[in-house]
DNA sequence: TCCGAGCTTGAAACGTGTTATAGCTTTGGT
DNA sequence: ACCAAAGCTATAACACGTTTCAAGCTCGGA
């Protein structure tokens, strides 16, 4: 494909606004088209006439990543459980490499239409399918329950944690915590007795992170926070239900 | 409150936004500023004098219907198990009351910034999680799970499956279907041996629901669909495996 | 070599949410 | 009864995404 030269320059002016997109998505923040086509050494109607919309630029771009991803969990080599929250970790990778990048772009991209939901539930949502069918295959997990409706709701679950990631409520950790959580619970409800144990060990360790996540938020608040006395009167009692030892070291 | 002459023609002029925005939004979908402020016999400053901004106003009105309808939450009289999916009912009567209107309003709302999930999250999640705790104390839960982290996992689900339906990618039916499947399946999970029997029936329930609907949607797709003979072979093949007995009434 | 097709360009325009400013009306206190 | 302030109105403006359109360029094929 692209054979001749036009052709040729037509593609390379779509790297190059992609490129900008990126660029501009990755200092900047916002990214306004005029300044994308700016950057990009083309005309404002040039993104139009090659992707018909800024969601379109947008989401071309996560594609290519999310590609990347899908290629990286393909190639995960684990226990039939454990793969689906390592599949979860490469996500939080993904996203670690570059967060202000994938913050904006992803909170951009959802915002107008739902064909972001639709891409990231269409195609991606197969490799979800597939990975939950080898752990039914291999014994882990009930084999009388429908697979596509235990799929959407787990992967439900992923999606809206990132997205509130991606809207600022979230650090990282936090998000890998309850991405980690609503797995081990979901997949808990359809386990198996042999995977039972794990799944219960993951619930168990995530519900601890979270614990701890939480407790330290509440602590920095106490501290720095310019709050009246019945708020932090209502956070101290909070800390005091989070009865759990706080040993962790990284402070995020 | 509200004493003086001016104070009354300014919640006067606040309740005239407010509704001139409800009407606006039932009939219209799309909402501007700019009608909505002749609709209400105002300036096109005035909303931003009583507001802020466009989705504030959108909130407001959103957080007053939310209001009832936790009220009717708290009048629900149920098994501790059942009052969970019977709130979830509640909502699916609320926004079928006026499904246009809904549906505009919480795309809107839900479009801009983290405002939205901060209030759905906020003081509305105070009363699941209490509904949770009665379910525990009355032994159906097991009570040695961590409750906010449980209760922001299932409430999640809940959320999540509303968007979709704002977004126009479920009907009222199915979103019913998926929340009371997430509902039963994240239950499952922290289940004693006193709510497992019921959790299941409702888990499965809610299976066979969407099986059907599932199914349903594949059948007219079929029939009514242009598309060429590939994706005709998948979808006649995706309907094979939906081995459901489909004996119910209603089409939509 | 040269023409025509395909594509980019530049600019203008529309509708959007939002803000600023200047003037006018209303109102509460004296 | 009047005055000053509070607060609304009208209007213009800004930046944004998006569309449109005439004009021009550049390349492919004859």
């Amino acid at each position: 494909m692209a054979k001749t030269a036009r052709e040729l320059a037509k593609t390379q002016r779509r790297d190059d606004i992609l490129g900008a997109a990126r660029q501009l998505m990755r200092d900047g923040g916002d990214l306004s088209m005029r300044t994308l086509a700016e950057r990009a050494g083309v005309s404002i109607a040039t993104p139009y006439n090659l992707f018909g919309s800024k969601q379109s630029i947008l989401l071309a771009i996560l594609n290519a990543d999310l590609k990347s991803y899908e290629d990286a969990v393909g190639q995960l080599r684990a226990d039939e459980i454990d793969v689906l929250f390592e599949s979860t970790g490469l996500m939080t990778s993904l996203l670690g490499q570059d967060p202000e990048f994938y913050r904006n772009m992803i909170s951009a991209a959802s915002r107008d239409g739902p064909e972001f939901r639709h891409m990231v539930n269409g195609p991606r949502y197969i490799v979800w399918k597939k990975l939950l069918r080898q752990a039914t295959a291999a014994g882990l997990l009930a084999d009388h329950v429908d697979p596509d409706a235990f799929a959407i709701a787990s992967s439900q679950l992923l999606v809206a944690n990132v997205l509130e990631w991606a809207q600022g409520a979230l650090t990282l950790q936090e998000m890998t915590a309850r991405n980690h959580y609503g797995l081990a619970l979901t997949l808990l409800a359809i386990a198996t007795g042999r995977s039972r144990p794990q799944l219960e060990a993951h619930l168990r360790d995530a519900e601890r992170t979270l614990q701890q996540l939480w407790r330290r938020a509440l602590s920095k608040r106490l501290r720095d926070g310019e709050l009246n006395a019945e708020d932090r009167e209502l956070l101290a009692d909070q800390l005091k239900h989070l009865h759990t030892d706080d040993q962790l070291e990284t402070t995020q």
